[in-house]
DNA sequence: ACGAAATCCGGAAACGTTTCCGGTAACGTT
DNA sequence: AACGTTACCGGAAACGTTTCCGGATTTCGT
């Protein structure tokens, strides 16, 4: 069934069927009904590979996800998955590990599979011009935007949360409720990814109300946000019997993870110890106890990515960055201070 | 650059080059190595579509992921992607709601994609012949089989644990334990879903230790597997004062949602009720208590799904139905039942 | 040394679309 | 009545591969 058939069927020329499937002005009333029925009643679909082919273009969106560890990736992956579905692209989806080049993945796939644009999702996203020259198609940064001055800004597009901010919000909330000695579990310092930012972002809040960071209650857990690993940081932390009354993790899994390390070593939450945490995915309101945590838009992320990409690729936007705030959940995980301490 | 640019760099023809690169045979050995010279040094990457467009075939398969609330199929999903990446396959990637038809979104996918085979993951499958007679790729079912008849064992593969099985193993381990009245959370009782198989095991395993399931105890959820319904049925159960001391979740989630409810109801676990599940999600180790759940093979059932698939196209192979071992693993959720009882 | 078989390679058709180009017919304008 | 415009449609090239077919060259057995 190819459209050739439709055309015989109909009485009419290959091409008046492709002006019709394409809806071009260009074809009579009458003609297009009878084309759009044998369509209908034949069960025609057009064979994608040789319209790609002549066009020397897919209809196909790659996604890279980077850091698969942490769920909330895996949430906005599926709204993103639904925007992609709703806009009549199709999806083709990589997930890499934290070593891989996600630049160099995104490229490969693109040419091989003619891709129309690329979103990379939770990656670490530090590459220079030169290194993105490589990707000849559009391409949007969700959940990250590259404050590191190695890209400039009309480069590339991107939709992320303000992470300095969250990660200050979060931590000054703990120092609102008398916390001083807070403890944090970083999956990295200093390698330009959000982890680096929220450490920036929750040392300025503790310098801002005139507490320098302790490095006794820091601990660097791996770049990969999981879960074994922060539950080992904060054993660390404990077993050098450091003295702190919260703790602030870079996500909510790792701070789920913290808080059995806390109970495993008597330390109650939140009678004897605060967690407070960022990303607000569905599992951490039924935790015991309930995780506070500063939740980041998952839906509006996926939509607002795509709708970038989209943008990007059918209008020729350049350069949009889109920060999405980001909102307190209070939950069962921090309370003020307790006066013996 | 394409495959003629190739051919004139090298001075051979197209042909010699494309059987160079799908290395057939009757290619001498200095010819080869040059075409391959070439095609490196030049970056050369064939184009898709017009291979697929000529063997009217890609190298495409699709996942459809039904039920997408349960974090277990998003670990599955990712063992999935990396088979199929290292098969050298692509992936297309379509997540459907609840409600939604999965045999035909995947014959769609399958017939506009030219896609070579299909995996489906969660979905429910429950289908005639007839149904499937439009998928015309082989397909696998991942996590279910159907044991409801209405298809013949030869007529489609899948992986799959023992649900009823499990679900058995898990309620005789309460019972072991010395309890006897004992809650579930079931998101469908009759459905054709895992669901049911799971309650069909759990209900088994009562009354081979001679307990009649008691209605008063059982709530069914909704289909979603989802942590608010879940929630809500354990609430129901505890407001009409029912008698139990050990509660089954069909699923981890679902289960740490009823540990929540259970606490805010001033019922500790495991000290007041014991609670047990099926899945094995990394997060269920950190929770407070650790669930006690049967664990399934996550890793195993993504690589024996995408292996069964290529089989099926590669080889052939039909009617094949692999089915994967769960094991208990011990947590803080589940204890003997107290002597007051 | 001769024919047969094996090896290697090039030519060309084919895959199913889109799109450019040109042609016909109807229509309105002067 | 002649001409320019417009609306509609068909023909054919082109997209970049794969693969069949057959030709040329080499190898081998006798």
């Amino acid at each position: 069934m190819t459209i050739k058939d439709i055309a015989k069927a109909c009485g009419v020329s290959v091409s008046t069927v492709s002006r019709v499937l394409n809806n071009r002005p260009d074809v009579s009333e009458p003609v297009r009904r009878k084309v759009l029925d044998m369509v209908e009643v034949n069960g025609y679909i057009p064979n994608d590979s040789a319209r790609d082919l002549v066009r020397s273009r897919s209809d196909a969106l790659g996604v890279v996800v980077r850091g698969s560890g942490n769920l909330f990736f895996s949430a906005v992956l599926k709204t993103v998955a639904r925007e992609i579905d709703r806009a009549g692209y199709t999806m083709v989806l990589r997930y890499i590990g934290e070593d891989d080049d996600e630049v160099k993945t995104g490229a490969s796939l693109e040419r091989e599979k003619k891709l129309r644009g690329l979103l990379f999702l939770g990656g670490r996203f530090d590459y220079t011009p030169a290194e993105l020259a490589p990707i000849g198609v559009p391409y949007v940064c969700c959940s990250y935007t590259n404050c590191f001055g190695s890209l400039a800004e009309e480069d590339y597009c991107s939709v992320s949360i303000d992470d300095q901010l969250t990660a200050y919000r979060a931590v000054e909330r703990l120092v609102e409720l008398g916390h001083r000695r807070i403890a944090m579990l970083a999956p990295s310092l200093d390698d330009r990814s959000i982890s680096e930012l929220r450490y920036k972002g929750a040392c300025a809040a503790l310098r801002d109300h005139g507490i320098e960071p302790d490095p006794e209650l820091i601990e660097v857990t791996g770049g990969c946000f999981d879960m074994p690993d922060t539950y080992e940081g904060m054993c660390r932390i404990l077993n050098r019997g450091a003295d702190f009354t919260a703790v602030f993790a870079f996500s909510d899994t790792t701070a789920i993870a913290a808080m059995k390390a806390l109970e495993e070593h008597g330390r109650r939450v939140p009678e004897d110890c605060s967690v407070i945490a960022i990303d607000g995915i569905a599992v951490s309101e039924y935790v015991n106890p309930t995780l506070t945590t500063m939740v980041q838009p998952t839906e509006e992320m996926g939509r607002e990515g795509v709708r970038i990409l989209l943008d990007s690729i059918e209008k020729g936007l350049r350069g949009c960055h889109v920060v999405l705030p980001t909102r307190l959940r209070p939950g069962g995980s921090v309370r003020p201070v307790s006066k013996k301490d």
